[in-house]
DNA sequence: GCCTAGGTCCCGTTC
DNA sequence: GAACGGGGCCTAGGC
């Protein structure tokens, strides 16, 4: 692990601290007046401002302000950084093709720039997700529906791959979709596209079913919504499809609560702490 | 502006820093090496390794390893940023509510910490996004169809707003959604839910409409996607419900092109560049 | 390479 | 505050 960091460079010499750590292969901040342009899918441009520029070694370049959480400008990995002094000025330019796009930030002057090798896991253990939830589902089927039973998953339609595809207990096919989150009217019309899509298998152009299959699939095919809730919307439309709702998210269990993270009652031995409340306004500290 | 950046510190040191800079609202650094977990909507853990974790004045903290455009853990603005020294450990937690939801970085080690005060402009200067086409669809009305009127932008309907509605040559109602960029199943099912929307609006359950209007507004509700282009599937989505593709995208000329900035030939009286190249493998300089 | 859908999506706008 | 849809979405997984 290293750290080279210099305060307020030349622009001759940070881009010579540039060039070494994209040798190294190093994560480089670099902080300093600049504007910044992008042309590529879209087109912007970004007036002079104190910004922060960070280079990763696979390609990838962001620029954040003092605001929010998305950077104001990015490129993502795979592109090609590239360091130039031209006009009195640090120009980096990040560019990439298939799309054809390029990210070019213009410093008049450089606060400090740093380069950093890095190391170590990232490999990030995450619970709550909707594959978890679909664990869930398919060891207890019950949920959905007494009776059901799970046949498959991502099953192909012509409309895209079905969560889970199954039978209920009067031996009707069952298209279940899954979310993780409240749903709003997009999720419905997505289960809507693959009902149609059984439905039209089912019905068979040209292929042969028996006469009471045919007959019984434009109604018998049944759609089931799996989310820990709806918009009112949502229902709606859900409800004027002839779809069911199932009342169910991600099991909590999996993972730390938030409670263990956010508990502050056992910081008594603490050397010191602090707190900045963003928005508008400060309030009390809670832990006090 | 002002800097402050610290080498190494002390787990002491740094818990001064980062109490200094929450209280004058700086965009802070901070390289070490670290775990990080996470609760709330989801939950997660990150092993031990080096990161760069930024904290900004609003709230937002991001987990940045060397790889990714995308943080592997983050806050959203609106955070509340809080510092501590608790078994040997350097711990900076960021928490919000609504959704609950925490972020604990512990560091064992800070390689280095910064510090910036940010000023300067934040207005991005966009082109290129699904406005403009929508100007541009507004402006040559007769891009979706000949004869086509738009009447309304963002006309609500029971299943959501319609981007563009209007009436063609016939007289027949138009509903019109508009994508920037090439375009999958997904939005076939949006404006499948539109036309549908309107085609209930129009048989009015308990309204009175003319017989005529009744009788053809089944069939005549028209469905138009805007779009540079389609997916075979979306295509084949499209057909089936009877809809049109127009393909158009947001005026090109609209911002700086690609090619403005990618040009590498007026480099020639550069002091120096260099360039890395991302991913598997190397390739020669364009711009030679 | 394209396609498809998930995401701790984020984010602005409107109600 | 909730909801709805856009996004230079990004990212992973198939094919």
């Amino acid at each position: 692990m290293t750290v080279i960091s210099v305060h307020a460079p030349s622009h001759r010499e940070a881009l010579w601290e540039l060039e070494s750590a994209f040798e190294r292969g190093d994560l480089i901040t670099v902080f300093g007046r600049c504007t910044v342009s992008y042309a590529g899918r879209a087109a912007s441009e970004l007036g002079v401002g104190d910004r922060l520029l960070i280079l990763k070694p696979d390609g990838a370049a962001l620029v954040h302000t003092d605001e929010g959480r998305t950077p104001v400008n990015w490129q993502p990995p795979g592109s090609t950084h590239h360091a130039a002094v031209r006009e009195g000025r640090l120009r980096v330019r990040s560019k990439r093709t298939n799309p054809a796009e390029t990210l070019l930030v213009r410093f008049e002057r450089v606060h400090q720039l740093s380069a950093m090798s890095v190391t170590g896991g990232r490999d990030l253990e995450l619970h709550g997700s909707e594959e978890d939830l679909r664990t869930r589902v398919l060891e207890r089927p019950e949920l959905i529906a007494p009776g059901f039973e799970p046949v498959s998953t991502e099953r192909e339609t012509a409309a895209g791959p079905v969560d889970v595809f199954g039978v209920d207990d009067a031996g009707d096919p069952v298209v279940v979709e899954l979310k993780r989150r409240r749903v709003g009217p997009d999720a419905v019309g997505q289960l809507a596209r693959y009902v149609a899509a059984v439905r039209d298998e089912l019905t068979g152009d040209g292929e042969f079913l028996a006469d009471h299959e045919a007959a019984t699939a434009d109604d018998s095919v049944r759609g089931v919504l799996v989310a820990p809730s709806l918009t009112d919307r949502a229902a709606d439309l859900l409800a004027d499809r002839g779809f069911d709702h199932v009342a169910l998210g991600p099991p909590a269990d999996a993972g730390e609560s938030v409670d263990a993270l956010a508990d502050d009652s056992d910081d008594s031995d603490d050397l010191d702490d602090s707190n900045t409340t963003a928005g508008s306004g400060s309030r009390p500290d809670e832990s006090a």
